[in-house]
Order: structure tokens, then C-alpha cells, then sequence
DNA sequence: TAGCCTCTAGACAACGTTGTCAACTGCGGG
DNA sequence: CCCGCAGTTGACAACGTTGTCTAGAGGCTA
């Protein structure tokens, strides 16, 4: 009884096809496209010899055949910095479960923050003709985008907007969040607040430094350049950036981290530092609340833009042909401990 | 100049094939493919034109088309658990590595720990042609792939074994590793040991459990059922369960975590716990460092699983025709602190 | 110069599916 | 008894690409 997989071997890598399924169940070859379509005008006799004959053989439709027949793919590409990242995770889930309340397949791929590489994937993603395209941008030019566009791929850009181009965008309030984070650190008695940051080839770096320099002189306060620190995350940079605010002759008192990896750093350098410092991340991350203090973050809804951006997806995809959108996600400060030590 | 991707519109929604541009290029439609493709036996002044008229129409090759007629896709899937679970954020990328190294693109899903969307998801996949599969396994029987797999579908399981059929699948040491942890706990002097563990339906779970008494049993203790909790990983449930084992009338002196979400639940269970406990978890997980006592974790390679899950699904899709091997990826007990206190 | 070989190029079928349309059945009404 | 109609069913073309095969141009050798 096992063999009867192994035992009556096809040749080896060769499938049933429609046709296959038609002789064997003496019907014709649109009958068999009918049944496996649930399309009408069948009598039950007819189908139930077909569906027979499909389980008899394995049969499964070739969907490739399918889309160039149809032109639609029911699927939608997600183009990603890295799915390792915490903070896409929950993003990338959103996206496709709006994908999937649509009938639309997700297929995603990392960019690893690289513009060619961004491009390359995209640009496959077309060739395999999605219906449409999410992208978390890498580089700052997407005018390779347009003859896609033109052609009919609906295209959304989230966390970054797009470069040179003009389509929809989900954003979150990176200036009023950074200015939020900045203002709780000013309301509890700071006056040398330093912010260590992405690279400000990063929408969402410049976006976080200029809520930072808005709160600080909204409160009258001047900004030392020794104060920030823009460049890579790696924790070796970010660990120099910091050790040199706080052993300066006139220290910080307070930090303002650009994004989780660098909370995270922040964080365990402050664990080795001999006064306490005040500290209020961008981005929450899992555990914020069980170190000690509990580190007091801005949080962005990644979930809420990763649905936000689908949304407007299908909304194309259902053929609006509205201007393109610029949707902004507020931030949520959530004070934890870190952030309401005194300056 | 920006109106030439809008001016001399096509008709929304249509693209340019071969034969436009060849038409265009004043040449044969095979000549297309052959630049397209970068076949050889064009010569250079041709392959000019070609060019020429490929970004004038702004064409992309269909690959539906090209799947259809050569039969591979240069695609594979990936389906697994849940995306915004950090586990397997790194296997998920360390897949996706290995599949681009191989000129392949991923395309994933997630089961959401439902065996029918395992099921829905696969045959999705499987009839998009993806040439192989990499399933995380929600449900514990398998013969649904049977057919795709005697139709030349590779598929390598991973994290757990499949059911009731016979496939290539890559595993942690989850016994090893459960042994470990609960050895390291008694050798720190721990007597009553409590287990908080998954569902037993779960593959890993049952083998962690295993571990858990294999070690005891190996220190000459026995186990009181009061000791051991299975079932979901919902906060609630855990946090009721290590509640009983610690205010027992003779509570437990150590908990093991059966897994990364136990083990976070448990941290916060201990951290309103008079008296100090003991800690392993299975998982590691990004602050387990930052905890105060810092959280002493038997550590799975999830980069490695999927790296090495990948690799033998490649190797397959190069035609070997072994016997399906099951490969194990040892575990690693990173001591920090809160498995050597004291019992 | 005939014969052969190489190089470039295009015509054509095929991949597996779906949309269109026509053919056939059986039935009810005139 | 004939007509029309609804309900089933299948033949056939088309989707856009690639593999195969053949034609023609041009160069080389004997």
C-alpha cells in the first residue's frame, strides 16, 4: 500500500496536466479547467469523474500557465532592508495578511539596505509579474520604477518615501516623534541632550535630527556639535559616539537614541557607566521593559504600516486612479523609566 | 523631456513583449530572446537595436511565459511558522542567502501555526511551480506533498520532522540541549526543577521534555507532576503555571523554559518573585544579556538550520538521489547568570 | 570557381491554461 | 411534428516565451 507512490512511477518529474486529467476521465479539456475553476455547468456525474481522475493522477494546476493566460498574478512582492530585523517582522506579517484577506500570495525579499540590490529584486519581482509592489526603499532613485508603474504595477512605498518619483507613501511622524522623545527628556530637567543616529542618507534619520534640533530650540536650548552622532549602527561606532558625550569636560545628560539597534548599544553602555543617564529610544523592541530602568521609547506601529500600505495597494490594485497618497502614522512615546530619570 | 513615460501613453495596464520590440528593433522575435537572454550569435551592431528598443518600450520579460515553457522557476518557498517571531527571522534570511547564491528567489509564508494554511500555503506554492520547498511544519501528516514530491518538488523540512512521510529534515539537538540545561541546573545544586513546555503535539516540545527527564532521571531525581506545564505559550498560562510551581508548598528551586516566549513570561514572573529562582531557557534571544541576572539560555543555530536546510534542498534540485538524510545542529548553553544561581 | 564551413537570423511549434464559440442533448410549447 | 431554448460539453485560438530547425550570407580552401 505505501508503493502506490513510488510503485506506478510517472516518469520522474513529469506532471499531469490538464489534458492528462481529461483522457483518463473521458471528458473534455475545458470540463477539467471547469471543475478545478468551480465554474458552472458541470452535472455532478461529470465532476465527480474528474475530481477522480485529478486525485488518481495528483494532479495540480500550473499557475504559471494560468497568469499568462490571465495576466494576473494574484500575488504581491514585498521589497525589505532584512526580515531579520525585528521591526519588519511584525511589518512583512501585516502585509500579508491583507494580501491573503485579497486571495493574493506574499513573496518578499531583503534588500540587506542596498539600493542595487533593491533594484534587482524589484525589477524580478515585475518580470514575475505581481499585480503589485511594497517597498521599504534603499536607495533614493526609483525612476527605474516608472515603465512598471505605467505598465500597470501598483506600487506603494512604506518607512522611506520613494526618490524622484511621485506614488503612495506610508510614513511614520519620524519629526514629531523625535520631537515628542526630545521635549519628555526637556520636561524632566535636561538641558545637554545628544542624539546618536543613522546615516543621514536615511529619510527617516534626517527626519528623527531635525525633530531633535526643533525641540531643542523650541525650548531655547542650543545644540553642541559634539552632541550628535550621525553614521552607521554598528555598535563599535555607536559605543565611541557615546563613551565621547559622556566623558566630555561638559557631559550629556541625557541621550536620544535614533533607532532600536542603537538603543540597544546605548543601552548596555550605560550599564557599564558610573552615573546614571537619562535615555529615550525611537522604536520599541520586545524586552524594553525588562531591563533595568525599563527604557522609555518613542514606538512606531509597524503592523499598522505594513496593513496601511496594503490598503492602499489593493485600493490600485481595485483601480482608483486618485493622485498619490502621503499617509503619516503617528508615534506613541511610552515613558518606561529611562527617560523620567532627572537632569 | 518628463513627459515621454507619460505622453505617448500605451493603453494603461499593457506591456510591451518580444515581438513589440522586435517589431520596433526591425528584427526576427528570436533575435529579442537571444539579447534578452544574452545568448551568443547576435552581433553587436543587432543587439544594439535590441537594446535600443527594449528601454525605449520600457519591455521586461515575462517570466510567467518563461516558466511556462522551460519548466523551472528559479524560485523557492519557504513555509514557515510565523515571520515576526525573531527565530525565524534568521533562518528565513539565511534561506533566502543560499537561494540568491543559487540564482533563485524566495518566496515565503506563514502558517500561523495552522496545519490547513501550512497545507493551503504549500500547494499554493507548488502550483506556482516553485522548483523546491522548505516547510516549517505546522501539522503532523504530510502525504498531501506526496505527489509534488514524486512530480520533482525538492522538500527539506526544518525546526521539525515531517509526518508520515519520508523527506530530508534538519533539527536542533532538542534533547541534547534540554539535557544540557536541566544538567547545568542541577549541578548548580538544584533539586526541584520545574518544566514549562508547549504543546505536546509539537515535535520540539516533546523532545525538550524528554530531555528535561532524561536528566533528571540521569541525576537519580524523580519529577512531580506538579513540575511540569504543557500547553500554549500565552502569557497568561505560563505565568499561572510557574505561579503554582513557585508558591507550592514546596516549590520548585529552578524553572526550565521550553522555549524564547516561555522564557520572556518567566523573566517577568521572577522579577515579581520574593525569592530568587533559577533560570535556563531554551532559545537565546537578542537582550537576554541585558536582564539583570542576564538569562542563561541553551542557544539554537537558526542561521545554521536554515543555511544547512537550504543547502540540502539544493543539493536535491542538482538531481542527488540519496536517501532522505536527517541532519542535527547542536546546541549551545551560554551561561550569564540566571542558571547559576545557586538552589 | 566549386565546395564547405561558420556565423547570424528568423519561422515555427510547443509549454498548460482559459475565453470564445459552436455543437449537441433533451425538453416544452405551438 | 417542428421550433426554440436552456443546459452541457468540447474544439480551437491565444497568452509570451524558448528550443529546434532551416535559410542565407560570407569566407576559406583546394
Amino acid at each position: 500500500m505505501t508503493d502506490t507512490a513510488r510503485g506506478n512511477s510517472r516518469r520522474y518529474g513529469t506532471r499531469p496536466t490538464m489534458k492528462d486529467v481529461a483522457a483518463r476521465a473521458g471528458v473534455g479539456l475545458k470540463t477539467v479547467s471547469r471543475v478545478v475553476n468551480g465554474e458552472p455547468g458541470v452535472t455532478p456525474d461529470t465532476e465527480r469523474r474528474v475530481q477522480e481522475a485529478i486525485t488518481a493522477l495528483g494532479f495540480r494546476r500550473n499557475d504559471s500557465a494560468r497568469t499568462l493566460r490571465k495576466g494576473r498574478t494574484a500575488s504581491i512582492g514585498l521589497v525589505l532592508e532584512d526580515l531579520a530585523d525585528p521591526f519588519y517582522g511584525p511589518l512583512s506579517r501585516a502585509v500579508e495578511e491583507v494580501a491573503r484577506s485579497h486571495g493574493a500570495l506574499l513573496i518578499n525579499g531583503s534588500s540587506a539596505e542596498d539600493p542595487a540590490r533593491e533594484q534587482e529584486l524589484a525589477l524580478a519581482l515585475c518580470a514575475r509579474r505581481v499585480d503589485g509592489l511594497v517597498v521599504i526603499p534603499a536607495g533614493d532613485d526609483h525612476r527605474y520604477l516608472e515603465p512598471e508603474i505605467a505598465a500597470g504595477i501598483a506600487t506603494v512605498f512604506v518607512d522611506r518615501p520613494p526618490g524622484r518619483i511621485d506614488a503612495d507613501v506610508v510614513l511614520s511622524d519620524n519629526f514629531g516623534g523625535a520631537q515628542d522623545a526630545v521635549a519628555h527628556l526637556i520636561a524632566n530637567g535636561h538641558r545637554r541632550i545628544g542624539f546618536i543616529g543613522d546615516q543621514p542618507r536615511i529619510h527617516t534619520a534626517r527626519e528623527r535630527l531635525r525633530g531633535y534640533r526643533t525641540a531643542m530650540a523650541a525650548a531655547g536650548l542650543s545644540v553642541a556639535d559634539a552632541w550628535v552622532s550621525l553614521g552607521t549602527t554598528e555598535p563599535e561606532r555607536v559605543r565611541a559616539a557615546a563613551a565621547a558625550m559622556l566623558d566630555a569636560p561638559e557631559p550629556v545628560t541625557a541621550l536620544f537614541a535614533g533607532n532600536n539597534r542603537v538603543t540597544v548599544t546605548v543601552v548596555r553602555v550605560l550599564g557599564e557607566h558610573p552615573r546614571p543617564v537619562a535615555l529615550v529610544g525611537f522604536d520599541d523592541f520586545e524586552l524594553a521593559d525588562l531591563v533595568r530602568p525599563a527604557i522609555t521609547v518613542v514606538a512606531q506601529d509597524a503592523a499598522r504600516l505594513g496593513r496601511t500600505a496594503a490598503g492602499l495597494l489593493f485600493r490600485r490594485l481595485e483601480g482608483t486612479d486618485e493622485a498619490p497618497r502621503r499617509v503619516e502614522i503617528p508615534t506613541r512615546l511610552i515613558a518606561r523609566g529611562s527617560g523620567e530619570i532627572r537632569g
